[in-house]
DNA sequence: CTCGGGTGGATTGTCAACAATCGGCCTCTG
DNA sequence: CAGAGGCCGATTGTTGACAATCCACCCGAG
């Protein structure tokens, strides 16, 4: 389970990288929702000592993305849909500041080049109709904006609110007149950051990150994991 | 070192006691800016092993309290200039979003009677020119805005944008003017949260904080401690 | 006097062992 | 058969010891 780059741990590994890989696998979804993460089974896989693994818990607990249950351990963060509709609304303002902090920010030619050629290729992809390519880049066009921001406590912030949205699987849940309303969004707010409009780029991103939680609100029950929940 | 409170920990500290009082003394400011925690002194001041200060820390990092340096342990998180300027803006927003929170929920009775209080006590403490008293009412005001919002992530946020603002001592350099407009924003948001305008109350919210914002910019460079100044 | 190198002390990095706790299972009883 | 109670395996909680690392100091040479 993991195929994708292939790379199994190897040993000796720093408590650094064991923090990115735990944090990499849960934003993947390697691990479901409200899982139990078993220290010595970590600890073997990695072939660490189990305080080493506690550590990066601990690390993980206090970013958020796992909880913790005394005497249990810890478990992937479960989101309530309540939490998910506030988080949603954290996103709202931050992705919004994202994109006036890049309007504000004079940019340079190479900084518009970049903007230009991200929005050309999620043009390319929507006229295509491909969907996994939409996400792909729709999620680096985002990312851009951020690194845009020149802010760091944003992207930081954004980050960590995108945590339960990963495990959503939005791209099978996005229709294909989703994807042209949600360009549509895009072009509005690369055209506002371009001209160097912060207001309207604000206003912009804020309406087309509020579309998707929207969509997302509208998901079933079973997309989400009620923290209190029986399994059954 | 640390004679402050006098209260010694009792013994068996239960870990996130621990991590609750690391966080209090570093946000009450029992130590400075970049000061350097030492492992088996708190390990032996509190009475427990090394490791759970270990993950004590480790939590705290997480949490944006310390940062880490490789074999060399964990110190007081710093923030240089810049970076106060950009948690800055993170803040104007998020506290923009808890004001617009706080007026679309419609609030009942007993909340509305609350921020008419809290707003009382603070127009009470501003014709008194009490500087210490108004920063006190100030924060109980913020933070009850916060709980009207009914969003804990925000709450969240906004508790760690606001840790660099708690070592500024801003209480002293908070001018009788300063205090007087700062009152006038609060007497605007009020009124706007309590007509149910969340356009309005996020606007004024944010003009308040970015008020403050334009304060601590123009701040000495000595209430900074730049990330990697030499100190002579 | 200044600079390069080495050395010692202090501090963190890591682990393995032991104690404490919890949940599930089995049994015994009404 | 339903339920309470107790036992046992699995997992976390905690510690102390040992290894690795780095910094500051000292010393000697130019």
């Amino acid at each position: 389970m993991a195929p994708d780059t292939g790379d199994l741990p190897a040993k000796a590994m720093p408590t650094e990288a064991l923090v990115a890989e735990l944090k990499r696998r849960i934003l993947q979804g390697d691990y479901a929702f409200g899982q139990r993460l078993i220290e010595m089974d970590l600890a073997a896989e990695f072939d660490v000592g189990r305080g080493r693994v506690r550590e990066a818990f601990r690390m993980l607990v206090g970013e958020g993305y796992l909880e913790f249950v005394a005497n249990r351990g810890v478990l992937v963060r479960r989101y309530s849909r309540a939490e998910m509709i506030a988080i949603g609304r954290v996103r709202e303002v931050l992705e919004g500041l994202a994109a006036r902090l890049a309007a504000e920010g004079g940019l340079d030619a190479d900084q518009r080049a970049a903007l230009q050629e991200a929005q050309a290729r999620m043009d390319k992809v929507e006229s295509d109709g491909d969907l996994d390519a939409f996400n792909v880049e729709n999620r680096a066009y985002h990312r851009l904006i951020q690194t845009l921001a020149g802010n760091d406590l944003v992207a930081t912030f954004i980050a960590r609110v995108r945590i339960p949205l990963v495990r959503l699987q939005l791209p099978r849940s996005f229709a294909a007149d989703s994807m042209a309303r949600s360009n549509l969004d895009h072009r509005t707010i690369t055209m506002a950051i371009l001209s160097g409009a912060p207001d309207a780029a604000e206003a912009a991103m804020r309406a087309h990150v509020r579309a998707g939680n929207a969509h997302i609100a509208s998901l079933s029950d079973a997309a989400f994991r009620d923290a209190g929940a029986s399994e059954t």
